[in-house]
DNA sequence: CATTTGACTTTGA
DNA sequence: TTCAAAGCCAAAT
């Protein structure tokens, strides 16, 4: 249990966190989708926010994640948009002639929230 | 303490 | 069909 009146928002990230973390290779996932799984307890936006956020150590695939439309990450965060699509496309992950990744095909199944 | 920004999603025109 | 705006939460300023 946790002290009244405190917030245990922080918990949310380390469950965003792990949620990434139990993402399988050659699969991704959306914000959207972690952050419907966490129970509406985020929105997509804080959900990448917290893979920005994601401290280094803890070998968080966070390239596996990405938005609805399945486009990268913009900016260089993964050293490009192009080098995080090679890297996925090396895990396994079935891509679009358009350069975005097939959700259809690789999209993991997280269960659905209540 | 209030405002702005950001690795998003959904709806409307 | 594509484009624009609103809603959302948390951190940074």
């Amino acid at each position: 249990m946790r002290k009244a009146g405190g917030k245990d928002n922080a918990n949310a990230f380390q469950r965003v966190y792990a949620l990434a973390a139990a993402i399988p290779a050659g699969k991704v996932a959306t914000y959207g989708q972690i952050a419907r799984h966490l129970g509406g307890l985020l929105s997509g936006r804080t959900v990448g926010f917290a893979m920005r956020a994601a401290p280094a150590g803890r070998n968080l695939p966070c390239h596996r994640v990405v938005n609805m439309k399945g486009e990268m990450a913009p900016g260089h965060v993964f050293g490009g948009a192009a080098r995080q699509r090679k890297m996925l496309r090396e895990e396994g992950v079935c891509f679009r002639r358009d350069g975005t990744v097939n959700l259809e095909k690789s999209l993991h199944c997280f269960e659905d929230a209540p």
